[in-house]
DNA sequence: AATGAATGAGGTTTCATTCAT
DNA sequence: CATGAATGAAACCTCATTCAT
């Protein structure tokens, strides 16, 4: 039963990790455009090999995205912790400087042909959740402005993500007025 | 210059004309992606008939931003005129629903496959300009704080059509937050 | 109104007839599964001269397969009102000839990868009433036996093709033996 | 020759045997075009292992052709004996259920992509052997007309087999007539 | 000897751009 | 000048065959 045949899978998996990580970074540089034949010849394998380990260049889009959204959730669960009054704030600005360098995440996020909650309905609401609870931590904290809902902050992700990537560190000079807006009073 | 034939010249503008604003439809309902033959067809013109006014599909873009743009500056400046303090705020908001509707508009404006200060380096200035000279006139009626500069304005146009093109309506909710955040103190 | 712009269909017309004649005879030597390129190649045009007038590899093939319906069909009814006893053997060693040499027109009356009926209704239909008006006119005239119906002559014109495509003009040996098993007595 | 490792000798010929057999009813019900990785699959062994054991997929599908036609042939030689006047005809019939439930010997009759005297020429002598057999204790019971030869009998498999690959069972129809027209006189 | 991962040529289709009519 | 047909370079994806494990 256990027997989810690892030696076969030594090289496989090796190779599959690879086409993950040269997909990530092509995706993030070239967005979603890019053709599966650069990654591959980027990940110096056939293009077979790719289709192999994901069926569709969709499918491929979609394990990239889960797998940065996975890191980026965890990451923000370790904050959250820390500090109920900073959490948000941290996640947000941090998330910004996530989708200035990964297109595919800000696509993710905007939707533009991507629809994260149909794609990976598990990973959005993880994720929401997750969103939920810093918002709720940070309102009671008194840090967070009360009429300010989840869609809202969603919202303000991808504004701050095309921020950023448009504008690159400068953009931060602006983080303290988006701080500003969302603190009460 | 050697205007001859007046007649020809006719039809060709107007042909021109139609072109453009027949492309700027499509490209704002369908996004970049879309066939020239499509625009052609829409039009109710041949392709060739494109190709003889712009060059290429880049330049049939330009041109259509550059247009949008100039329509956008003169309402813009027309509203300046009126209340020196709302001026900034008002232009703000009217571009982001301008780039909800305008999928060209927020390209131009994200610089995402078009550098507008390139392409349409006089549009650009002349867009600039106005811009600040709407800061400069917020900051001294005192709604606008002083360490925002034009280029943060950008940054933040960029933002908001973001936020507005992917959630609609429902992003008005945040204009207060980010005019909240813009106003001293 | 009548304006369906004859002149500038003067060259596609050309190409597009070349295109359908060459189709058609690679089809006919190679069956349904040669290469769209292959086509071009012969014809000398592009790929996307071809796809420009057939959108599909299908609707290539259903084109013609639908020319040679028309064909078929046409030739038949002169043949049919000539004499009423001879008419169904005349037709159907005439197409077991038209088989021999066009895979195409096998495929699409053996229904391989390719439903007649569904594909094209009209020729379909049109082909299966004359079908059933000689099959009655020999069955009136006393040469066919009236047990027979226009389901066995399809499938007897399915199996004729299919022998004259296997053994070439020995084949036509069999024709008598055929003709006799259906002759009354 | 060299039997010296039997225990594994056993796995391969029982592999073997298995994709034969698997392979055989895959390409019945799927055609000549099926990948290989499918009736690896279906099989339930890797695809290297069918290519140790036959070199090509071509080389594969005649191993298939030639244990069936082995079968049909068996077959065949017990029935013979028993009437010869009948022996034909339920052979000729037999052949057409067996060619309607396996694309495989329909095609190696038919000889589409196979020619089957060159790729076996062994099984193809021995299968003619016994045809002319058959066909000569017919003529000399005098049920089968004595005008005709081992190539129309063949030729008769191929279109009796697309007749019932065509039609179905409906196409059992037309066994009387065929076999009238086969009758002396 | 078996596995199944990798290869890469090849298939269909799209579309920016050119050019004959 | 306008037209839209033709071009041909990709793009995505499949699959027979080879080869590392």
């Amino acid at each position: 039963m256990t027997e989810n045949d690892r030696p076969l899978r030594a090289d496989a998996a090796r190779n599959r990790a690879r086409v993950l990580r040269v997909a990530y970074e092509t995706f993030a540089e070239e967005g979603a455009g890019v053709p599966i034949d650069e990654i591959a010849r980027r990940a110096g394998v056939g293009a077979g090999t790719i289709y192999r380990h994901f069926p569709t260049k969709e499918a491929l889009f979609q394990a990239i995205v889960a797998d940065r959204l996975r890191q980026v959730v965890e990451r923000a669960r370790d904050q959250a912790a820390t500090d109920p009054g900073e959490g948000l704030y941290a996640f947000l600005f941090h998330l910004a400087e996530q989708g200035a360098t990964d297109l595919g995440l800000t696509e993710a996020f905007a939707g533009s042909g991507f629809d994260l909650a149909t794609s990976l309905p598990e990973a959005e609401r993880e994720f929401t959740t997750l969103m939920a609870d810093m918002l709720a931590r940070g309102q009671r904290a008194g840090t967070v402005r009360p009429d300010v809902d989840v869609d809202d902050v969603k919202t303000l992700i991808v504004g701050l993500q095309a921020m950023r990537r448009f504008r690159g560190e400068q953009a931060e000079r602006l983080y303290p007025l988006i701080r500003a807006g969302l603190t009460p009073r």
